[in-house]
DNA sequence: GTTCCTGCAAAAGATTTGCAGTGAC
DNA sequence: GTCACTGCAAATCTTTTGCAGGAAC
């Protein structure tokens, strides 16, 4: 799933539920456009760079609709509260490298790790819809 | 790292740290005790509950400094906000299933799992020294 | 007209900070 | 006496909720 076609996907969803908002759009456009996970706050404040003077309120309210309908995965990496991002389940899927002194995030992935998370969860009872995992430690620039 | 020597030896650290409070060293027991991630305010109410009617904001300070000395993990599973849990580097260290449905927190191990997050590391330029790992999804009891 | 969406302001929670008092040595 | 720890209350911050008005159809 490319960034565009999430993007286009999401639009789409949210339009055959009869939502036809041009504020959530923008959201869903915006969110799309990043590299990684967002806070709430972050995002709207990017949405009002870009012109769209929303409302928290509407920010969340939306937000809360995308993770409802699978488009939106939340988590909490430590720094900067809450933040959001598209859920890609193929290319594009990815995880976490937070470092503890400069608070930097970014993204990283592997496919060994992704199969034995599936292994792992399958030796449960439990019907496993997503994972996250979040490795901490120090960055490249601030280990030296 | 058994529960007994967590405590004793976040205890010691504590003290050769020159800080000798009652009020901390029952917050490292209490936390010792628990199986799996607990929020602050549980926390703050189970020493109440023992009879050490602690003010919320020392927990939080305990936890801060049980945090710097790298004996405490800050979590946030989605579920009941910030979780803290002893950081159990050998046997006990295990991540968390979280079901969607009843907000139910389960605790899971997996060596092949560890070995893949180990080996993903080290591609990495970043010095791990923790990580985190939750599965989400539907518990035994709610997926029927 | 009906239904859902929106912004604003208020509310609710969680966490942090300021400060005067207390305990350990 | 000194220095760190403590409780309380106030302040902050993030997220949620209530409500009156507005847009889509």
């Amino acid at each position: 799933m490319s960034s565009g076609n999430w993007t286009a996907q999401a639009v789409e969803e949210l339009e055959r539920e009869g939502k036809r908002s041009q504020v959530r759009r923008a959201v869903v456009e915006k969110l799309g456009e990043q590299q990684c996970a967002v806070s709430a706050v972050e995002l709207n404040e990017l949405l009002r760079a870009d012109g769209h003077p929303v409302g928290r309120a509407t920010v969340y309210r939306a937000l809360e609709r995308l993770i409802e309908l699978g488009f939106v995965e939340r988590l909490d990496l430590g720094v900067a509260g809450t933040r959001y991002e598209p859920a890609r389940h193929g290319p594009g899927h990815h995880h976490h490298v937070v470092c503890e002194q400069c608070g930097d995030v970014a993204p990283f992935s592997d496919k060994g790790l992704e199969r034995a998370i599936t292994k792992a969860a399958g030796a449960l009872d439990f019907d496993m819809t997503a994972h996250e995992i979040v490795l901490r430690g120090l960055c490249g620039r601030c280990k030296d």
